[in-house]
DNA sequence: ATGCCGCCAACATGGCGA
């Protein structure tokens, strides 16, 4: 089984990079963050004739989130539990193949946090807390469980170009790693990380200053599992083709792929 | 210091968020 995490920037306004990465890549299961659209405005239709199962979690103007699978989706939770949030930022569902283990697909949009200190940067600390309780409560289901999306959280120093410049950024502050750390140490293992040790892996690359071209990126887009799914884990990787393309979103999608 | 991009309200461009 694919599963796959993305970044759209706007569904509407990257509706045929969306279709063209679905037929390219072909996940069963996909996560979109910053859908930026209401539920009724979601492409749906358009998703749908690819042979994916939708839910949302839209929101007007600003953030949003989707799940798209080829397989069965249930149990259903859109925000965050445990967390009065106005944003939308969470959704979760499980994902049931046909003959196979279901697996609990976490999809999320953590706050930004800039700037720091201030109160987006409580907002973003507060979020994780939240996740953290959050994802305690189903890692005691003991299930196969991915929790994946746009952290917005710089893990190491190689997983950016330049650590310096970004010392004070509240996706590398101290407490937003501490943070990070804490949630990884619940036992989750980078899917990513674990399939590629090379450093200087990226998932986003800033519009402005030629970032891109300089390949002067961040890491901030992780496919996180429980041990029972990464006990599945066979391949990952970033398709970073995909930050190439003609009216590109910012971040690129990561996937990793289950054995059943 | 700034560079880009997408959103909105509302017609041109400025404010917001990232």
């Amino acid at each position: 089984m694919k599963i796959a995490t993305w970044n759209v920037n706007s569904v509407k306004a990257r509706l045929e990079a969306v279709l063209g990465w679905l037929k390219e890549s072909s996940p069963d299961v996909a996560g979109f963050q910053e859908i930026k659209c209401i539920d009724e405005n979601f492409p749906r239709l358009e998703i749908e004739s690819l042979g994916y199962n939708v839910i949302t979690h839209g929101q007007k103007s600003y953030n949003g989130v989707a799940l798209l699978s080829k397989h069965p989706i249930e149990d259903v939770t859109r925000g965050l539990p445990g967390l009065e949030d106005v944003q939308s930022r969470y959704i979760e569902a499980l994902v049931t193949p046909k003959d196979a283990v279901p697996i609990r697909v976490v999809c999320i949009y953590l706050p930004n946090g800039n700037p720091a200190p201030g109160e987006k940067y409580d907002y973003k600390l507060r979020w994780m807390a939240a996740l953290q309780a959050r994802v305690e409560t189903l890692l005691e289901q003991e299930e196969r469980l991915i929790v994946m999306g746009d952290y917005n959280v710089i893990p190491e120093p190689e997983d950016v170009h330049n650590p310096a410049a970004w010392a004070n950024d509240a996706l590398f502050l101290p407490a937003t790693r501490a943070a990070y750390r804490k949630f990884v140490n619940l036992g989750l293992t980078d899917a990513v990380r674990a399939c590629n040790a090379l450093p200087n892996q990226y998932t986003f690359w800033d519009y402005q200053a030629g970032a891109w071209q300089k390949n002067n990126g961040i890491r901030i887009d992780h496919l996180m599992l429980s041990p029972q799914a990464a006990d599945r884990l066979t391949e990952a990787g970033i398709d970073r083709h995909v930050r190439g393309w003609e009216k590109a979103s910012d971040h690129v999608p990561a996937w990793c792929r289950l054995a059943a």
